[in-house]
DNA sequence: TTGACATATCAAAATGTCATGATATAATGC
DNA sequence: GCATTATATCATGACATTTTGATATGTCAA
């Protein structure tokens, strides 16, 4: 078994990178997005869950969405949304499972 | 085998990890810790790399170590950078590998 | 001590993001 | 059509981040 060094991502993919990432870094969009990785969940679900304004929770999840992360559903007034990009959802499992541990640093 | 449902992490989980996406959540920084992650490199040697003026470099260092992500250790008048914090890292391994894949949006 | 080099810190302008309230659109039932 | 409910969009002030240049610190060699 030979080490493999990585080779480096060009910085094409890294700014893309770098977008979903900070889409995802706010505590009320990953706590939408951890929601919806168990079910779809409408605007007002996720309102209600959140204890967030609708217009808020739809704004973060219009910003998701124009990132590719979640998509749309409507069925009647509600809007169902789930999520849709397959990397973000392990990114966000990555988080998840790892507490994305920050130690306590000595500043 | 039975499917578990994931428990939802507490706010206060996410908003530490939200602390630490917001920090990798740019091209540069990201570039900088994919180059960690393959050896230790100098404040000059990642300013050379990344073509980025010095003191860019070594504020976009020191964010990242206040954050518990990279650590510095001095050899006579070089800094040299690694990554420290292994969580960051697997963040880090999970964008590289999935290239964070955003799909092209129609919006 | 002085000069040179490597890194770090500081400050300010430019830019970007967030939260909020007001308004707009979409779908339904009457 | 009109009222109601569910979302979405827009505008704005407050706040945070990024970039840049200027200055400071720390280390070495002579």
């Amino acid at each position: 078994m030979i080490k493999q060094r990585h080779s480096l991502v060009p910085m094409t993919e890294l700014e893309k990178a770098a977008d979903v990432l900070r889409v995802l870094a706010h505590p009320h969009r990953l706590d939408i997005v951890q929601r919806l990785m168990r079910q779809r969940q409408s605007v007002g679900e996720l309102a209600a869950a959140l204890e967030l304004a609708p217009n808020a929770v739809s704004q973060h999840l219009s910003n998701m969405k124009a990132h590719g992360i979640v998509e749309a559903q409507r069925d009647g007034r509600t809007v169902y949304y789930r999520v849709y990009n397959p990397n973000a959802l392990n990114l966000i499992d990555c988080v998840r499972k790892h507490g994305c541990g920050r130690q306590e640093q000595t500043t």
